[in-house]
DNA sequence: CTTCACTTGTTACACTATTCACAATTGGCG
DNA sequence: CGCCAATTGTGAATAGTGTAACAAGTGAAG
């Protein structure tokens, strides 16, 4: 079960197998298969198969995967049983939604901290938060157990927020700049960038 | 220049290398060469040189490639020359965070209309926006160019919003709802996820 | 005019990822 | 109990991607 050795693509897709087999489970199924996770999931049964087989077992043959054991199985080896508390930086207009948005928390992911770079938004009061100054980082990241850090600040300034990240010791990076960051070796980074998607879905769009 | 036979991990690189050659072009550069980009994004040239070697020859030997020509050549291949119409269903959270996000706007993608599907929303106003009832969908499409839909509903709509978005002629998918949507073959889907990115970050993150 | 440092475009190769195909089991049914 | 349809886990085959390496060409310097 050494990181190292699965692939990163595999990685990615396990919470793709977990929301199908939640999905399965609210319609009351109790035993799965790969074709019907595949069905969910508009994948190939074996590719499930072969991802699932990195970790191990966790089939019958003849008739499928126990739901509630896989789940469970999913949700360990993706480090989800813990929750994940994580700090934001930037509390401009995409900061505030990240705030008030919903979808985290569930899935344990809870937001314990805001910071911004600007001493004008510092002491200001977001949601349920009062704006930090970026040097309360070290403090807020040793006291309140944060190893992700989600950037929503100008992509001018989104290098060096993630390098005052990393240098207070997150592991891992959620970042809305438009922007390639550097991180160092063993730094989490993911990024969410829609304009990037449209940009790459225009070209199956035009000449039509 | 058939997009069936450029590989799509291809197409999906390219808005980065407009983005570097942006950088590049706002510090004053005019001629730039594959290792320069691959600097900032990261990447080797060769990664570069072969990707841009699936559309033409830009470059010139022991020069590089002039900025100006190599933006517009990717630009021109991308689609991204012309402007895209863009039309949003949900208006909730989600939904007024992205009609307020100033992002798309700059890079040519316009969200012209707002569409909810609960008919309590219908009508009121969203930004500069009154929001329609989906029956106006065809109307919009038409008459307004539309061929990107950005879907922001609660997961149980998505599907049924999707299939909707495609009977009217909807050519491109930015979807925010946390499902694997499908769609038939030759639309375009892009997922914004970042619960999905978090999950599959934590399997880095445990353990340490 | 020659040399040299540089950089492209491309071919060959190495690596990674996906799909196929099948032996090994499973559990239900007659 | 023996058969059958279903389904796993996996090794082998195929397909796809990334990297290395180099011939060919460029322009600047002397």
């Amino acid at each position: 079960m050494q990181s190292s050795e699965v692939p990163e693509v595999v990685v990615l897709r396990l919470p793709l197998y977990i929301r199908a087999l939640l999905q399965l489970q609210r319609e009351g199924v109790e035993v799965v298969s790969s074709q019907q996770i595949g069905e969910r999931l508009h994948m190939t049964p074996a590719q499930i198969r072969k991802d699932l087989s990195y970790f191990g077992k966790f089939g019958k043959q003849g008739r499928g995967y126990c739901l509630r054991v896989l789940l469970d199985e999913l949700r360990d080896i993706l480090g989800l049983t813990e929750d994940w508390a994580a700090c934001l930086v930037g509390v401009g207009r995409l900061g505030r939604a990240i705030i008030n948005y919903t979808g985290f928390a569930p899935e344990g992911f809870t937001i314990v901290a805001a910071f911004d770079s600007s001493e004008d938004q510092v002491g200001n009061s977001v949601g349920e938060f009062t704006v930090r100054p970026m040097r309360e980082l070290a403090d807020v990241v040793n006291n309140m157990g944060v190893s992700i850090g989600i950037v929503a600040v100008p992509s001018e300034q989104a290098q060096t927020v993630i390098d005052q990240l990393v240098d207070n010791g997150i592991k891992g990076i959620l970042n809305y700049a438009p922007i390639a960051p550097y991180v160092p070796e063993g730094i989490v980074v993911r990024n969410i960038d829609p304009v990037l998607s449209l940009q790459s879905m225009t070209f199956y769009l035009k000449d039509r």
